[in-house]
DNA sequence: ACTACAGTTGAACAATAATTCAACTGTTTG
DNA sequence: CAAACAGTTGAATTATTGTTCAACTGTAGT
């Protein structure tokens, strides 16, 4: 005879073998959405092209002409993926006659980059 | 007439407007190899399903059918992501009898999701 | 007003990745 | 040794994402 317990709280293909252990880490572990929220600020950095936009810009502001010569790739692939660091807020830019200058918005892009660097390089 | 200096240093579909600045920030970047290795870092934590494995495993070690009944999720998806998780050093694993329990290897791994929590939160 | 250039945008295409499904390994128990 | 269960694996499917291409906007210069 199974368990009452727990009969619809969890549905999944398998019997539960430590509920005791389930339910003390469900109730200590932050909200879906914020872990939604979560990988999808991780999931910005996790393009190498975005993450040498972010490198450049975290040395200097340059304009897409600037960047695209730097990385070795059409304006409209670098005006792709700044689009996506502006709407993360990661980038902010400003307008100076033809020219279009991007810089970095955000003061934990650093620290971030530096601290997965820190991980990477071991 | 042309600048002759980057002839063909950088290849792009646009005229190079501030040479110095490319240069300049071009010597201190990363190298690419680098790069690539951040950005897969970054990309293994860019998922839902493994930062809910790794916020569950950060509480506690945990067999795969613990974790599949907390997440609500078959063995073999939870496996999949288990397997990437180990691929990159994130965890480990012991068997005992016929469980497998898994934990967390690599001491980056709190700082990292803490890290980018901050940046989600706010 | 016309031309040239910086940059943006959306659709199409190609590549990558997450989940499902079914078959499999390994361990314990009767 | 046979049955039951924990977990793994590879192939197929589906979803997501990065780049290209072509057409477009906006600004400067003539």
């Amino acid at each position: 005879m199974a368990s009452k317990k727990n009969e619809d709280m969890y549905r999944c293909d398998c019997n539960v073998i430590h509920e005791e252990v389930i339910e003390k880490v469900g109730e200590h572990m932050p909200e879906d959405d914020t872990l939604m929220d979560l990988a999808d600020a991780f999931k910005v950095f996790s393009d190498s092209t975005r993450l040498k936009i972010l490198c450049a810009l975290l040395q200097e502001e340059m304009c897409v002409c600037d960047i695209s010569s730097l990385l070795g790739m059409s304006k409209s692939a670098v005006s792709h993926q700044l689009r996506t660091l502006k709407q993360t807020n990661l980038v902010k830019n400003r307008r100076s006659g033809k020219e279009v200058y991007y810089s970095i918005a955000d003061k934990h892009v650093e620290t971030i980059i530096n601290n997965g660097m820190e991980h990477v390089l071991e």
